[in-house]
DNA sequence: CGGGCTATTGAGGATTATCAACTGGTGTGG
DNA sequence: CCACACCAGTTGATAATCCTCAATAGCCCG
């Protein structure tokens, strides 16, 4: 049996060529756009393969990058005072990011002016991003697209604000493992596994808890039969259990 | 001299049809669409006013709704356990709103799928957001416009969801001062106050905070001279006082 | 097998919530 | 126009939650 450490980390990157073609098109958020942008995106997008930890930041590319992650898993982090950090979103398979120069005339996109640091071995796809610009005009369909994934984006973390800032502690763990487990193609064979590398510590940081409370949290779910962790993994186990924990119990 | 009150809750709506063209013209997210987009939407949009505490919900149009603040403010809030609500923006003239139905095929679009309640004396125009549709294929620009003010929203929940989970209630207060300042025309004569009505318990929403705690820590900045503050308003005095406590005062 | 890092556990303390009583402004009704 | 009632806001005491600090345990790597 392979160690929770060994799955969730796979040595090398199986990015190759041919791979990458069928990444490329399988990417959830371009499904409707024209094939014509499909093969730019082919001719574009290189690939390149972050081991763990490896980071990516802005200040690398000053006129703006366009990236799509291939396999793994990024966290999207900022600093603050010291050396906290506050996590805000994990990017898997599919999940785009966009640095932009902060002056572009045309259309202005978002930015996750954060650092992005790979919690697995990771395969992201990039291009300058000004290559991407044109494939914007030429098909009307890409805009929408960037559009719809923004939106569900925005979702999403309005949805973790309310979280974060109308629960306690507990609530704000058991939806943030939700949260997790929804994100990203699940492992072979372990259906509650948290696909990604993930210390308590940057568990913590997305959900506004030190490290020592959300050990305590999981420690109580864990002797509740709620989940099995270890060190860099969850696994959850009784989803039920979870999500109605997750519920807002109105009292 | 008027009351705060009085100036923070004007009489009457001042939507007539030739303000509303205007209004609309000055759109700050719609400059750069085309002439014709500006016609349709002077066709389509509505007026409609709201005195206070009036609401929107998405459960009057299951349709979906286009609509854009022409004056005043609004929340957009959402229930949680109980009578507890989450305020998670504030939207002021020039601002939209969308609400979507569930299973619109074509151009996804966020929705605030939450209430949106006025704070002041408001008017909105509106449209079905059947009729928006067609604008969005025939103007190219306007899906770009869509974009950019999406993504700023996007900016400025992540920035505020970092300052709601990593910083503690001072300074959460400070920032959300400042935010609310920064949103909708200044008050004429008063530069410092914020423009719309808005009670402790809502501001204490926005952050996280309980009314009480949000009172005290406003006690304090009134006695350093940083704010005046009374029923329903609060007004900046002190800028860079207020500005300093904002800061990530990285020990 | 030991070094270093991640995670756990415990005790104590700070921050913020809760509960309750009170104050005072705002608007209403006499 | 004034008195009253109501509700937003304030203030205080207490309690709960979560953080901080510190010591320990366990996993991963050389």
């Amino acid at each position: 049996m392979e160690s929770y450490h060994q799955v969730l980390n796979p040595k090398g990157c199986i990015c190759s060529p041919v791979i990458r073609k069928s990444v490329i098109r399988r990417i959830p958020f371009l499904q409707g756009v024209g094939e014509s942008t499909f093969e730019s995106l082919e001719k574009n997008l290189t690939s390149r393969s972050l081991v763990e930890a490896m980071e990516i930041s802005p200040l690398q590319y000053q006129a703006g990058l366009f990236g799509v992650v291939a396999t793994g898993a990024l966290k999207v982090f900022r600093h603050v005072q010291g050396d906290n950090v506050v996590v805000f979103d994990v990017l898997t398979a599919g999940d785009f990011f966009l640095y932009t120069a902060s002056e572009l005339d045309g259309l202005r996109m978002y930015t996750y002016p954060d650092i992005l640091q790979a919690m697995t071995t990771t395969c992201i796809l990039a291009m300058d991003l000004a290559r991407l610009l044109p494939l914007l005009t030429a098909d009307t369909r890409l805009a929408p697209a960037f559009f719809s994934e923004l939106a569900d984006r925005l979702r999403q973390i309005s949805e973790r604000f309310i979280r974060c800032s109308a629960y306690q502690a507990e609530h704000r763990v058991a939806y943030l493992l939700q949260f997790l487990l929804s994100k990203g193609p699940k492992k072979p064979g372990y259906p509650g596994l948290i696909p990604f590398n993930l210390p308590r510590k940057d568990l913590a940081a997305m959900v506004g808890l030190t490290m020592e409370t959300t050990s305590r949290i999981l420690a109580s779910f864990e002797k509740d039969g709620l989940i099995t962790s270890g060190r860099g993994w969850v696994e959850l186990l009784n989803f039920t259990a979870i999500d109605k924990l997750c519920q807002a119990e109105s009292l």
